[in-house]
DNA sequence: CTGAAAGCGCTTACAG
DNA sequence: CTGAAAGCGCTTACAG
């Protein structure tokens, strides 16, 4: 009866009903563990996130945020796959048992956002166990590993050429030191469009959130517009270095964020950006890493997913002089 | 070598270490799932939010967020436990025996913010399995369960106080139909506060974020405050009703947000609120939890946390006329 | 101190 | 078609 959608077997009604309500009054719950040893999987994938060292360093770097969690959770639900979050922080021996312990719980990974950038010992024991590791968003350089991810260099690219084509020709980048991988790729590609457009993308046009020495560049290097590297970046210069320094956006300088959260999530809805849906990716990668799971294997190893423009009142267009 | 830490056995630093590389070269995990059978428990504890129909339901309901995430994690990995993502759907047979396996993987379990008032057989089987079960935020009404929730109904009548002491007398109530439960008890603490300060909270006073309607209602009704059932209905109001119907905060009206949310986080960080931070809530809480699954006895089943006050520029002194 | 056995609760393959 | 047995990988209690 409790397992009857595999078994072909034919129970009565009446005696269905029966050891239905005998399992709910005495409170049976099959035991998950049970069932994962004999089968030898238990439908459960891990998602790991930055280390809370990160979480802990400045409130608004969430390791893990609500639009990409609900993506996961929708294709685990899906799917019927359980989703245990995990921490991958090692500090003594104690601590590695643990963190060993906690792959030997699920049967595969994503690693979402993480900075890689740190020594990885926990994600070669994972690749070790033999179990299967999906990326998300930031990802290592090694051909082997799989990963879904933004096209940074092309969103960055494309976010330069929105602003060239509104006829900006001193054009910054904000940035800010994390994600050095993503941050790094849209910066190359800002870098890219530029020099195509025939301008040189000089090191003192990099901002680098620092409000007040920002907002000084920006005067004196005459700059009217930025790229930014991701959404959060545009709505706090916005918000804080435009307006403590007297500058108007976009009548004195135009925005273009470089971003994968929706329009509608937190600030920013009517910011001009270069958007990759976050959504889409972290759809498509759960639902690869769900099959690699299963035995499945994937026709491509590496997915970069394009940026579209999104035009918004950040951007003015200049008349040449 | 393996167990070190339980086990007082002497083993050479040489073998150790022998024992410790072979395991890393043969990609050896501990089966958890072996473990936890044997041993009788999974040092895993759920967090359940709200149904996924609720997470797409608006983009901005988000059922678990960041910070309580943050919150659960902090505490999860000081007590080197681990965290399964609960859904809780239900919507044939097949999903029923999936969420009792789902109740077979965790030791007990966090319901956090959760509309309770639909049918709750999900969480009457987790009671039956006799697993341990505490309330954040969001609670049950019968006095057996254990429960950790801001103080709403004080944090309303907080709210309504500090309106009432800048010389406020025509205080509205902004709310919405979501959380049903903790939305009512503010609610509830605001009538009462008026109450005492000799005014008639009258139901056409209660805003439901109808942008048009809500803006008629505080110039018909000669409003000129509003405490807001939480911080992002402060922030919507002063962003988009305000502004759509020319009232400026805080000259023409007054706004106090009940609310859980860091003023870091998000927006409204200048707001004028009644504070009770979500993490010291979940903190505790999670806790709580882990203290109960290790088979401790709680003093108290139910914890109330208070609001406290905190200024801002969302309020206006008014004089007597 | 060391090593072998029992058993946690399931599922599956096999015997009756 | 039904029922009993084997075994998943651990841990613990016990025998040697």
């Amino acid at each position: 009866v409790l397992n009857k959608q595999e078994t072909p077997v034919v129970i009565s009604e009446a005696t269905r009903k029966k050891v239905l309500e005998a399992a709910r009054t005495l409170g049976y719950v099959p035991s998950a563990a049970a069932r994962a040893l004999r089968k030898g999987a238990c439908r459960t994938i891990g998602i790991l996130g930055n280390a809370p060292e990160i979480f802990l360093d400045s409130l608004r770097t969430v390791g893990l945020d609500t639009e990409m969690m609900r993506a996961l959770m929708m294709e685990a639900l899906h799917a019927q796959v359980h989703v245990l979050l995990l921490t991958g922080v090692v500090e003594d021996d104690h601590s590695y048992n643990n963190q060993l312990a906690e792959i030997g719980m699920v049967d595969g990974l994503v690693v979402y956002n993480r900075d890689l950038s740190a020594g990885g010992w926990f994600l070669d024991a994972i690749q070790n166990s033999g179990r299967p590791l999906v990326y998300l968003m930031e990802y290592p350089q090694e051909p082997a590993v799989c990963y879904f991810a933004p096209d940074d260099v092309q969103g960055g690219r494309l976010a330069a050429e929105m602003l060239l084509a509104a006829g900006h020709k001193r054009i910054g980048f904000l940035t800010e030191n994390i994600y050095p991988g993503i941050f790094g790729r849209r910066r190359a590609g800002w870098a890219e469009a530029l020099r195509q457009a025939g301008i040189m993308p000089a090191d003192a046009w990099v901002l680098t959130q620092q409000t007040q020495l920002d907002a000084r560049i920006v005067q004196s290097e005459r700059l009217t517009a930025l790229v930014c590297a991701n959404q959060w970046l545009a709505f706090n210069f916005r918000a804080k270095t435009a307006k403590a320094s007297g500058l108007a956006v976009p009548d004195d300088i135009s925005l273009v964020a470089v971003t994968c959260e929706s329009p509608n999530s937190r600030h920013s809805a009517d910011l001009a950006r270069a958007y990759s849906p976050l959504t889409d990716i972290v759809a498509a990668g759960t639902k690869a890493l769900i099959e690699l799971v299963s035995g499945k294997e994937l026709a491509e190893q590496r997915h970069l997913f394009p940026f579209i423009e999104q035009p918004g009142v950040s951007v003015k267009a200049l008349v040449e002089s």
